[in-house]
DNA sequence: TTTGAATTGTGAAAAAAATCACAATGCAAA
DNA sequence: TTTGCATTGTGATTTTTTTCACAATTCAAA
């Protein structure tokens, strides 16, 4: 099995949430350029990264929204459930607790994690918040692999240790720090700050 | 001049932000390896992305900190000030504003826009929030070029055409929804359940 | 001064990604 | 049935990005 890219993956991802949308409004097909379009992309490149998911379409009928939709999940390997926790529920993390409980994905949020006594034992937006010290038991006993972080940045590179000691393989990192981890982690970084940069440079000059 | 990539956008300005951090703590020199370990990025990749910037460091001491960081700061054409409004003072858009407060940066936030009254009016973080029918005018009268949609998001595509028309030409877009327009205007979209959706699939199979 | 060690900058090679272009397909209409 | 049309899937090609590898540079120490 090949090394599917980065990019790949991305597009992937948003074929499939518009596919999610299509299925909703129950359109039944759908042809590479409409899909192109929605998602931003060029159609042989949905055509092309369609290759890669193993799903054949019909010249006549394009793509069967039902069918590319679960063949794209299935590829992208979400499976029954997978259980995230979200350590530090503050501004961003009760806003993310909120966002995260009105999609009904087969990701779900299944507690958070404070350092604050006013926090601990509160439920915010459906999801209970436990104190940090008792969190790598929590991921053990419950085999968390994927964590948010949304604590100070002072604190992010400390709380991500902790989480890959205890067992977590993959981290979100809404803070600006850069994680330095030794084993093998996904760390995928989402500081709103490069985004808003790339955007004024993309604006006025590049 | 010829284009430069995405990546190596992302990349630079990465940098950047860790040459700020190593002049902060008075570092005077660094070599590309060391840029590379902090910045997670191989060293040749550093190297090879400062060709593009067109600055020199020396074999013997690497880069100078501060002239470097001013450089990728020049070319990443960061001028004077840009000044960038929000739309959606919600509970992502509070974070935000919270978060814009906390950077110094020549990237200024100077208004929120909303259609509740009971937040048109009022000062979160430090910023006005005014009602959402003056923002024509608003982008008009101060030359506003980026924004940062926080909005819900059914009503997320009529906020950024209407942006568009007044003058906007990049956005950042924290909802789910797929913004569609016409006019060429840089589009950076930060959905966290695509990240968290990247994160699962390199966690558990990629 | 000379040697040695570390690092930069960059041509060249390799790898990866995107694009092109078209045969194959399947349907609708004549 | 046959023709025409729009679309898919994919080899081939082009472009872009990354990696390699090493000459050139600089300095410190002998
Ligand atoms: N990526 C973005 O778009 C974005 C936007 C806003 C904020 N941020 C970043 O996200 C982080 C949080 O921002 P915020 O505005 O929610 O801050 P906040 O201060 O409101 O919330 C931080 C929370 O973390 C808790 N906390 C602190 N130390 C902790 C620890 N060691 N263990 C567990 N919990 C701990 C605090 O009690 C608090 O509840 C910051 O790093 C900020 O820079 C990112
Ligand atoms: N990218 C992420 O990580 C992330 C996280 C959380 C939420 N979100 C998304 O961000 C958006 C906002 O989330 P939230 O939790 O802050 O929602 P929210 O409901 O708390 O806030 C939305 C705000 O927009 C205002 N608003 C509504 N319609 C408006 C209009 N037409 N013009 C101006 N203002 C208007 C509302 O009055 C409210 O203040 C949603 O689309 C949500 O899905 C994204």
């Amino acid at each position: 099995m090949k090394r599917i890219a980065e990019n790949t993956i991305n597009r992937l991802i948003v074929y499939k949430k518009e596919l999610e949308r299509l299925r909703k409004d129950d359109v039944r097909n759908v042809f590479s350029h409409k899909l192109a379009f929605l998602s931003g992309f060029p159609s042989h490149l949905v055509r092309r990264d369609l290759m890669n998911v193993g799903y054949n379409g019909s010249p006549a009928h394009g793509y069967d929204v039902v069918e590319l939709e679960k063949c794209i999940a299935d590829f992208l390997c979400t499976p029954g459930s997978v259980r995230v926790i979200l350590i530090g529920v503050g501004n961003l993390g009760r806003a993310i607790l909120d966002y995260c409980q009105q999609q009904n994905h087969k990701i779900s949020m299944v507690a958070a994690f404070d350092s604050d006594k006013n926090k601990v034992n509160k439920v915010y937006h459906g999801i209970y918040t436990f104190h940090i010290d008792s969190i790598k038991n929590f991921i053990k006993e419950n085999d968390i692999k994927v964590a948010i972080i949304t604590v100070p940045a002072s604190d992010a590179q400390e709380i991500a240790s902790a989480l890959v000691e205890s067992g977590v393989r993959g981290i979100v990192n809404f803070t600006p720090a850069r994680l330095q981890l030794n084993e093998e982690v996904y760390i995928e970084n989402l500081d709103m700050m490069l985004g808003l940069e790339k955007v004024v440079y993309f604006v006025d000059g590049g």
